[in-house]
DNA sequence: CTCCGCGTTGAACGTATGTTGAGGTCAAGC
DNA sequence: GCTTGACCTCAACATACGTTCAACGCGGAG
């Protein structure tokens, strides 16, 4: 079993910054960013170059749809951590609760403050009028 | 009918930024970024000084929950722009209905993004794997 | 009249999210 | 061996969203 020494950096995560970016939509300078900020991670080639596995596109794809429910780059790395190694389709369903979730506990929460200004339109006025009864 | 000048900076629009700021739970700096930013508008006193009226604070805090949903202080003013001065339960309830619709449009891209992934695992793979085939 | 407190402006700073460019390395092809 | 292109790092810049600070004005209490 000490045959050689299992080059991880090869065998296991193929895709370079450029392939994760091409696969995933965005520029190769928001992937170094992301790496850096720990929503993908990278093992490095003797050369000292990332190499992705499968999985960063992916992560990437989900992470642009989870910034526009409001959601910082640093929650989603957060949920992400609950990712093993090679995810399965389960997974992603895990996640995809969790951010489903808080996508809809916001929306609820602007839905509920708005639906008290609907009722009610003094709901939202100032209370404290302290207009001089001088004209 | 021409009894004053109708001074419109103390009648309709009676409070300040601080009133305003304390109103709407934001600090006073946040208040005149928003007015510069068309979130809000104000009337000047003959001191120059910010006069709002009561709909300020409200908007203020609806933008905040809107911000929570993804959408960027530009976009809520945009949306805002169709409120009249004074405006009323059923104003409102149109902006809401505007907000809320772009929620849940966003959350329901997530969804769809996430239920893809969780029913095939090969649709956020990297399709092309050129791995050469020497070992 | 002076001082205090609130208002004004503009610039600098700070965080989040990236992009761009300079300067250097590495592997492949001619 | 030299060029080419993709990669590396680090720093500067850019935009959105604010906060903080310095310098100044104005209006009422003593």
């Amino acid at each position: 079993m000490t045959t050689t020494a299992t080059p991880t950096a090869s065998r296991d995560s193929p895709f370079t910054v450029s392939d994760v970016a091409t696969a995933s939509g965005v520029a190769p300078s928001a992937v170094r960013f992301y790496e850096k900020h720990g929503l993908v991670t990278a093992v490095r080639t003797a050369g000292d170059q990332r190499r992705f596995d499968d999985s960063a596109a992916c992560r990437i794809k989900v992470a642009k749809v989870a910034q526009r429910v409001g959601l910082t780059v640093r929650e989603i790395a957060d949920v992400f951590a609950a990712l093993p190694a090679d995810p399965q389709p389960e997974d992603w369903g895990r996640v995809a609760d969790v951010l489903v979730a808080e996508a809809e506990a916001r929306t609820a929460a602007l839905r509920s403050h708005l639906g008290e200004m609907r009722s009610g339109a003094k709901l939202c006025d100032i209370d404290e009028r302290r207009e001089s009864p001088a004209r």
